[in-house]
DNA sequence: CGAATATACGGAGCAGTGTTCCGATTGGCA
DNA sequence: TGCCAATCGGAACACTGCTCCGTATATTCG
């Protein structure tokens, strides 16, 4: 998988020219912010004016939208992760570790306004934000899942995948605030179908 | 809800010229047939140079573009609201009713390309779709659930709205081809998470 | 310190959307 | 038949994503 590299080279690179650096990290901390406030198909050239930048030089640092959300969003993916096998050393079971950490999970998608519509949209384009899912996010779940299956706390037959993508997709329905629905709760009926 | 009005202003009206209706026709014959193979995304001049007719008559008979998806998908959302009874009377109980019903709706949508998506993604424009689910589909999906409750198949606090809506951002997740990825489990597990 | 060179920048420009507007056309009626 | 209002067609505008290349500048070397 090349999305490692594709995205690493969008980080802090010593080889690189002192201007290219300081516009690279304007232009992350433009995005960061904009992402917040038009959510994560906000305008190129919004980004750009942000940023103080010209058309171009988004393009030259971050060749696509996904390098450039995958820049900004890593390391939350990262803690996310890592949080994983802390809770299933502190949880009362496996299952609740699970619902812990899927809760973590939607807090991540929740608050970032369209990311995880975007992600189902534009599967091609957000590759590498879908391979940094996989490589990170669905070992972690998967490990969870096992350990519960050991404890004969869930028995469907559903993988991490299969379980992180329709989290994925109901996140990415929620989105749009309505007070008559509530995303969580059907997490929460979906982790309760997994149990049996 | 001025919903029902606007859409059936997009119906056939013997009180128009002919030639209006000459071409409404033909917009939604042109319509169904690019939706299926562009999707409901597909874009307005496709539509206009497929019936035959130029940008204006378009927004004229469909001034927004749900008007033109309602016009088109009205009579499957009626059929399968129809079904909803025939099921209850006939299915070998309450839960088995729902299993059958929400498969029929999880078909309607897989099968009309973007259309699920479509709608989570633009719900203002596509209110009047919306309000079609909303005064159709919810009323039987809260039938069927109120019977499988009094059958004490179902226990969990979940409205019909929301199992609606989840199933629709489900499968507006799902319409993305993976082999990886199956829907219907996701629904499936949603389902007996609702049993408990 | 002052060129020379590679690196990076900026934004005009292209292509493809949705949507509006108004002059040209035509159906239906007297 | 002739007229008028209803209807049509598509040019035009605003807004996207993305590319391209002349210009500017950081860095290096003499």
């Amino acid at each position: 998988m090349g999305a490692g590299e594709e995205a690493m080279s969008a980080t802090a690179n010593p080889a690189k020219r002192a201007d290219a650096r300081r516009n690279e990290k304007a232009l992350l901390d433009a995005a960061a912010s904009v992402f917040v406030t038009d959510g994560v198909d906000a305008p190129v050239r919004r980004i750009a004016a942000e940023a103080g930048v010209g058309m171009g030089t988004i393009y030259r640092h971050f060749p696509t939208r996904a390098d450039l959300v995958v820049a900004v969003y890593r390391h939350q993916v990262e803690a996310c992760a890592e949080a994983g096998p802390a809770l299933l050393a502190t949880a009362t079971s496996p299952f609740a570790a699970m619902g812990q950490w899927v809760s973590l999970f939607v807090d991540f998608l929740v608050t970032k306004h369209g990311l995880a519509a975007a992600m189902r949209d534009d599967p091609d384009g957000f590759a590498a934000l879908h391979a940094l899912f996989l490589d990170r996010l669905v070992p972690v779940l998967a490990d969870i899942l096992s350990a519960a299956r050991d404890a004969a706390e869930v028995t469907a037959d559903v993988t991490a995948y299969q379980l992180l993508r329709a989290i994925g997709d109901i996140c990415a329905g929620a989105e749009r605030v309505d007070p008559e629905y509530d995303a969580r709760l059907t997490v929460r009926l979906l982790l309760e179908g997994c149990r049996r």
